[in-house]
DNA sequence: CGAGTTATTGACACACATCAAGAGAGGTGG
DNA sequence: CCACCTCTCTTGATGTGTGTCAATAACTCG
């Protein structure tokens, strides 16, 4: 019921806005100023809130990243989404939560009492536009999931997710995936074994170099036609 | 850029009110009582609205069904939705459609012209709830089909695509299906051969009957398991 | 250094795609 | 009303990409 967290930031840990970089719905906490947010931060792999759970709160990563899924009964599990830092999560509609949460490494978050907003909603046309608007960048992600889904070969879903991965990381090539195979498997809908091999191929091709397991750079130019094909 | 529906209704088409069945968003038009709509109609397979045009109305369909779909660069179609009946569709923030939309038979609409709704979206907070509220809706069902497409057997995807049909067209058990073999296909990310051949193995196993070809009953206790798994 | 987790690679199986042929259904014109 | 055409759907034969099962290698963290 009542809320999990478990570890509060350290003093030391500063101003959280220096290391945000929003991806939307930014303006809706400036606009509340009442609404600073407060600190909290989750081990890896531990739970943000669980599907079902009520949802009273609201969470911007400052540091680390999160991940949203819902299981299948048959016990598989579909990712909806990766949360990165600047990105808010966990703001349904409704009473409850649709989504399971959880952080991939340890992460840093602010989390924000949901009804404050809300209430801020029904009387702010401009508040509600923003959750409009806060919906509608949702769904744009989650057709284009759609569409990865539906469409696409082995390859060309993880190519179009690295690309997008670097592009939220700020597009500069090189990064470390902060999640596991297991995780690019159960949001790409594939297998660790064919998402691995898939590794190894880009590789081969030059799409890409891995250093270590987790750290790799894109060769951009060949890896965006195998994403588009 | 201009619209392009053609036909209008016969004056004998009657109060549309008495046919709808609203999915969502129905308030938001009692609550504007100067979005009247006007009454068009598309013949089958016309095209609603381009993936890139000037998104200047929303439609509701009052009798006949429409498709959204995208198409990729190496022609495959991920269809994103049907609407049916007292739906509303082609509801963009921005400026510009993202899908394709086309009648899937000979369909009515009732179209409603976009800036006034946005207007008054920020004017009143209980519109722009309203419109959160729509866009929330849509995120769902974006997330249902990414969980269909992830991580589910062609029957599972069948079985789950017919249960949400009949439950749209009132649960009878007993429908007419609107689209084609490829449609289905397009929707569930498999192909027309898959789609017609697990509609026989959904028909051997009692789960479902066939009379006409686009005419089906459910046999809603084998067909959930199926769906389920 | 050892133990557990995560990632890679190989051999094989299977679900779905592809290619191909034919059967129905619906429409049109004679 | 029937012959004919076209479009949709079904069914069969075969191919292939991804899943499954299994073993090993590479990290990570006490």
């Amino acid at each position: 019921m009542g809320i999990k967290p478990t570890r509060r930031f350290s003093p030391a840990a500063a101003d959280p806005r220096t290391t945000l970089r929003s991806i939307h719905g930014s303006g809706l906490f400036a606009d509340c100023p009442d609404l600073i947010g407060t600190p909290y931060a989750y081990a890896r792999e531990e739970e943000v809130y669980g599907e079902g759970e009520e949802a009273g709160f609201v969470y911007r990563v400052v540091e680390g990243a999160v991940r949203s899924h819902k299981m299948l009964n048959d016990g598989r599990r579909q990712i909806t989404g990766f949360h990165l830092a600047g990105d808010l999560f966990g703001f349904e509609q409704g009473e409850t939560h649709w989504h399971t949460a959880e952080a991939l490494s340890d992460t840093r978050v602010l989390i924000f009492p949901r009804r404050p907003i809300e209430r801020a909603a029904t009387r702010s046309a401009e508040v509600a536009c923003q959750l409009w608007s806060m919906a509608t960048a949702s769904l744009r992600d989650a057709q284009d999931l759609a569409l990865l889904l539906g469409r696409r070969s082995a390859q060309g879903r993880l190519a179009a997710f690295l690309i997008e991965v670097d592009r939220r990381f700020g597009g500069t090539g090189t990064f470390a995936l902060p999640m596991t195979r297991r995780d690019i498997a159960d949001y790409l809908g594939l297998t660790i074994e064919t998402v691995s091999r898939t590794f190894s191929q880009l590789e081969e091709d030059g799409a890409l170099r891995r250093t270590a397991s987790r750290r790799i750079t894109l060769h951009r130019g060949r890896l965006r036609p195998v994403a588009e094909a």
